[in-house]
DNA sequence: GTTACTTTGTGAAATCATTCACAAGCACCG
DNA sequence: CGGTGCTTGTGAATGATTTCACAAAGTAAC
């Protein structure tokens, strides 16, 4: 299949979180138009979205709101659960370790490590914290599949490393450095940082 | 002034991080090409991204580490200490509220809101959780320009209109649902659960 | 001071993403 | 069953962003 926008990605996943609203609320059918003004985007563009994997709709009705949502799960792979593994049981770690919205899309989280001896052995939401240094040995059993990373800038790459060589297929990395990985690895950053200064240009650039 | 695209904000971001990292190891010049590859990008577009706010560098030579800092930290709104404050006090507003990354960019945190009995009160990183029914009172007098909203989604639209009745300029979202504020406020947002999917696509459709 | 080498700054070209606009398909009504 | 109204699916057009490629400007060596 053609390469798929990042953005068209992106937007697929809000619109299945709004379908599951309106299938919450009874409701059969959605358009195009519907969805888009839910999203913030335009109807043409929720229809060229959904055009690059198929036609999911009926003309002069819409989209089953119940097909959709089934097709978009498909597509974005969460049919099946993902085995997820948070490295840095620091605050930012505990808090996606105990953060509902992954366990209700069928992100189970398997395995949380770190270094300090404070945070070993702690409990976050049905998992035990775990030393580092069991990692390797835990993911050769475990095979996870996505790596959330949560630990401070200057430990993440060589982390990063050790993630890649025990076989791990996606990183998600909250550190506010970036990565390198090898090419068959996917990676995504969330910079808090970095969106705080977006907002900063933002503000000074108001009238530009 | 041209209107500047986000992507090149985001990567100014990036170029100051490794500025002051380079600055710090002593480091008098720098190239377009060494802060490309430290960012994951071409010496092209680093400066094609520069080019948009002036000419900064010397042919021949590279850029100033310590100018090309300062012109960032200007071009950013670095300049100025930000006031922030944090709406929701569970573990995502806790964990925000004690992160190092903000501070150190100026991001200073004023207050934090929270209706949960439990936490209000409680002391994080020195600054003490109060009452959200306080907010509107404080923000009146506090005036300040970020916001960082970290409520459950099914409050984040009606805490988005209080905030924005009490003038706040800028917020970021990190409730799982799209926010509505009118144009002269800016809004982003991080979605983890999203930052999940786009990662459970990309595994998924690893061969194609 | 001349030559060799490096790196910037930037129009032009290429690529990528969004918006437009409309024919085609379907439901509903009388 | 034909007409009316609505909504999809999609090429074509537009707009945005990135990459290319090269002249211009500087350094360094001798």
């Amino acid at each position: 299949m053609k390469h798929i926008a990042e953005s068209t990605v992106r937007r697929l996943s809000l619109y299945l979180r709004f379908l599951e609203e309106f299938e919450a609320h009874g409701h059969q059918t959605i358009s195009s138009g519907e969805l888009a003004s839910q999203g913030g985007t335009t109807s043409a563009q929720v229809r060229k979205d959904l055009s690059f994997f198929g036609s999911f709709g009926k003309r002069g009705l819409g989209y089953s709101v119940s097909d959709l949502s089934s097709r978009l799960r498909q597509i974005l792979g969460l049919g099946r659960p993902w085995k997820v593994v948070i490295v840095g049981a620091g605050k930012i770690g505990a808090a996606l370790a105990q953060y509902r919205g992954f366990r209700e899309r069928g992100f189970r989280i398997v395995g949380i490590y770190d270094v300090d001896p404070q945070s070993i052995g702690l409990a976050l939401d049905g998992v035990t914290v775990r030393d580092q240094r069991d990692m390797e040995t835990d993911l050769a059993s475990l095979h996870p599949d996505i790596a959330l990373l949560a630990v401070p800038a200057e430990v993440a790459q060589p982390l990063t490393d050790r993630l890649v060589a025990a076989g791990i297929g996606a990183i998600l990395n909250f550190a506010s450095t970036p990565l390198h990985v090898p090419p068959h690895v996917t990676l995504r950053s969330v910079n808090m940082a970095l969106e705080l200064e977006i907002l900063s240009y933002a503000l000074v650039n108001r009238d530009a």
